[in-house]
DNA sequence: CTAACGTACAACCACATGGTTGCACGAATT
DNA sequence: AATTCGTGCAACCATGTGGTTGTACGTTAG
């Protein structure tokens, strides 16, 4: 297990999780880190516009900043992620609870 | 497979996701169709606002509604859950891909 | 030292969101 | 037939969101 994620904090990764560029700039900085303008170099909006996704998805947890000199390196949180899809599994276990009438899904031996 | 999701439709549905209220709802109709009155009588809120948050998951294709007499019941979809996981997972390969450097991981032999 | 770069932040704007109330309409009850 | 119930929808309001520009400040380069 992941460690319980509250549903307030759940809310804002699914937030952040809800628009195409955040989406792009988790994909870009799960495969390592990237300065702010190194991101915003890739799209078509202002480095102001950037900054502020980078700011939700680093305050819904799924991004870190780590200083390198004059610049803000910017890393995914994969657990964060991970938190995320635990809360849709959950859904899933309770659809297939209704399926099979099983009581004992409830206990998660996970991870 | 469970058929691809457009980027925009990503989106709609993450969304939906990101308010407390609708994943309880969510969670409720996963367990059985409910008629949009029955829903809003666990909220503190009117019913409209349960009406519109219903909207909310019909727009993102989260839940299905089915006419019955004069209710109107509200099933979930899991597929379209099952669509916002796969996200989640393409995440996740691509952050393990990123640590094992395999790219053998691309191939989905998946459902 | 000065200039350029990367970042942070505030102010502003148009529009979406989450809530409200009120009204209209078809279906069930009496 | 009249009423009540469940629903849908529009109007309205406060606040949040996604974008812009402008300014300020520490860091690196010349």
């Amino acid at each position: 297990m992941v460690a319980r994620i509250t549903e307030a904090e759940l809310s804002r990764v699914f937030r952040a999780l809800a628009d195409a560029t955040r989406r792009d700039i988790l994909r870009r900085t799960l495969l390592g880190a990237v300065s702010v303008s190194g991101l915003a170099a890739d799209y078509d909006m202002s480095f102001a516009a950037v900054q502020k996704h980078v700011a939700v998805l680093e305050e819904a947890g799924l991004v870190a900043k780590l200083a390198a000199g004059r610049e803000r390196l910017v890393r995914a949180d994969p657990e964060q992620i991970a938190r995320a899809r635990a809360c849709l599994d959950e859904l899933e276990v309770i659809w297939r609870h209704r399926l099979t009438g099983l009581d004992a899904v409830l206990s998660e031996p996970e991870e």
